[in-house]
DNA sequence: AAATGAAGCCTACAAGTGTAGTCTATAATT
DNA sequence: AATTATAGACTACACTTGTAGGCTTCATTT
């Protein structure tokens, strides 16, 4: 499916993302009808005060242009509905991570990472669990 | 030590760093006076053909800038030395992208990549051996 | 109806980024 | 000395990102 992007998901831009995707998570659970999508109050209510209206109009419209979003305009306050999943955007910027930084190389990255003690002793456990099933 | 930046390396920035921090590591080895830092004409050298000439003048003068970098100008071919270590600079990405992407969960980023089947059987070894090690 | 207020649209603008042309010293050649 | 590469400095410019000020329109509330 996916629709080609070009560009990145900006900075702010994942804030805004972030709420959006956890909003229609929260929605998918309760499941009703097409009321997909989240509205700009709705947003900025989950955003918190620190955000100026007109700003965050600016990043859902860039968002919109950048293809990570659409507007359903049938509605009173429009809705924004997330065009791709946090999954497949969190593997794209994986990857770039990886290429800018590693060189393109998870190992040395996820040992730096281990290395660096920036896994808690819950990570840990659970990362062991994780290579057990592993071939 | 550790100069205080405040911005970042950029992407195309970070290649020229990348060649600036091998270089001067393969100089390390070989150690020899103050042979420090490399030329612009070594550097391009390294880069390869696809990078212009004043382009790259531009992205060492704001790496300069950014302090991320220092020029030596007492000898024909300027020299540049880097200011930051690779591993310290590493370090920061991390913790920006973690932030950015999987705030601050350094777990849920590691357990992405294992999951992801980005590692390779070597670097499932060598991730198996660092977990043991530890408390 | 008049005044308020929220929702949406457009415009602006400074800082950062990728790219590269131009001009000027300076050193190497003819 | 005149010519030609080179190295370095400065300037330019389009695009992106973060921020936000206005203006217009409905829908409310006096």
């Amino acid at each position: 499916m996916e629709r080609e992007r070009t560009t990145k998901i900006s900075e702010s831009e994942w804030q805004i993302m972030e709420q959006i995707w956890a909003y229609q998570e929260s929605m998918d659970s309760g499941n009703q009808a097409d009321g997909y999508g989240i509205t700009q109050p709705a947003l900025m209510e989950l955003l918190g005060k620190k955000w100026n209206k007109n700003t965050v109009h600016t990043f859902l419209k860039r968002l919109c242009e950048k293809g990570f979003l659409e507007v359903v305009r049938d509605t009173s306050p429009h809705r924004y509905v997330s065009l791709v999943s946090r999954e497949v955007c969190e593997k794209e910027e994986r990857r770039s991570f990886l290429d800018r930084v590693y060189q393109g190389s998870a190992g040395r990255m996820v040992a730096a990472f281990v290395r660096d003690g920036d896994l808690s002793e819950e990570d840990v456990k659970e990362l062991r669990k994780l290579l057990e099933g592993f071939k």
